[in-house]
DNA sequence: CGGTGGGTTGAGAACTATCAAATCGAGTGG
DNA sequence: CCACTCGATTTGATAGTTCTCAACCCACCG
């Protein structure tokens, strides 16, 4: 399939890990782990690839080790909706099922720790601690994905910009001042409308003083209440 | 709080459950589950009545035995969205977290088995089988919220409701004639449109003869390829 | 027979998408 | 260092959808 396969090969894979502690993997002890390890592979991955297809057989599931990743679903005639975001030590794919239902594309360059679905299945049945962590993610991002339901369905394209903002913000440290992760076109996606809306949204905000666009990908909260008041009521 | 206790109490409370085998209890075996069992309390709901609220510590959980409830979230100035239904053998609220995401509310008269989060959490983590089943659903769950999105996020009024309308169809069993089991307003609130919407779209796909709208909660598809084309490009 | 609670229909306003053109920014090659 | 190019973003004009508000209908009930 073409990945490219790092250089290390037996030994303990997971020694140098930057995500070996907040990874599923962490809810193993280490000989576990160190079994469990066999099974997979890290990769990298470049910009715009895709580990997995929607439809496709569940194959494969990874955790992200670095960069960041896209889980998105589409219709016949190409319209996207991204349905979440996967970061350094989340988990993607589809374990005990036969399909996957989103594809899953790397936003920006970064590696995977890749395991068959039938193995990290098996492991996740013997190590009840695997599946709890797992089991934890899950129910994370199904309240993430049903809070953005109520946004998808319910909320005007200022209030969807004005959350996603605060919610970046808070996702990089509630700080004031961060850079976007994603391009308009990905944002457009992100809040199903479309790139122009997301610009001329961006601007009005802008120009109402409440934050302020020192290049393109970069932002910065100046009126956090003013902010989280569009959010709420940016009809 | 005021649900209504059944009248039985102790003894093999499991023993004429409708859905002893559907359920996530059905993961445990017949030991387990009496134990189990002394935790959970079967409860009547009446259509209307709130069950868990969006915000508030999750306290309770539930496997549901009769009825159907809707899972909503709602914004502060009251627009509501619909995120997912439980019909009977569903399991509702929050294991393993703090507070409840959503609104859990009886769409008609039925029954739940009511359990204590804490004695909840307890028994999945002492039983993996239990633990099992919840993620398998968890994973379920999320994998339909996600499709949702794409609905929600990039299809239009059309396409919402013939998407929606095939959905029904099939969960009727794949039939070409059935009940909703919504109202519809509830139907708006489910696919993020308005009530005068989702009537005009019916109305129209009754006009082309695609459907056939005998009651009001009755619909017959009559071209069910045509519904298909709408549910795909209904721009 | 007059309520009542859905549901439907109509008209106009408000948003948002669409299409097209202008701008911006980072590289590139001279 | 400057013109030039390419992709991303912004801006403008316009068309379409969908929402909103209001009136009307209809089946059912006391």
């Amino acid at each position: 399939m073409g990945y490219q396969y790092s250089a290390e090969s037996g030994g303990d894979r997971c020694r140098d890990c930057p995500v070996r502690d907040r990874a599923v993997c962490s809810a193993l002890d280490d000989g576990e782990r160190a079994r469990f390890a066999r099974a997979g592979r890290r990769v990298g991955v470049r910009r715009g690839q895709r580990l997995i297809w929607e439809g496709d057989p569940s194959t494969l599931v990874a955790n992200v080790m670095e960069g960041m990743m896209k889980l998105s679903i589409s219709t016949a005639d190409g319209r996207e909706q991204i349905v979440g975001a996967a970061g350094a030590a989340d988990f993607v794919g589809r374990p005990f099922g036969a399909t996957s239902g989103q594809n899953v594309t790397a936003l920006t360059d970064g590696s995977v720790c890749l395991f068959p679905r039938a193995d990290f299945d098996r492991a996740a049945r013997d190590h009840g601690g695997l599946e709890h962590a797992l089991l934890q993610r899950a129910l994370k991002d199904l309240d993430r994905a049903r809070g953005w339901m109520l946004l998808l369905g319910r909320k005007s394209a200022q209030e969807k910009i004005a959350t996603f903002l605060l919610d970046m913000a808070d996702r990089a440290g509630g700080v004031a001042d961060f850079d976007l992760p994603l391009g308009r076109q990905q944002i457009a996606d992100l809040l199903g409308t479309t790139i122009e809306t997301v610009s001329r949204q961006l601007t009005d905000l802008k120009r109402a003083g409440i934050i302020a666009l020192p290049s393109r990908r970069r932002v910065e909260i100046c009126d956090r209440e003013a902010l989280r008041g569009r959010a709420e009521t940016g009809r």
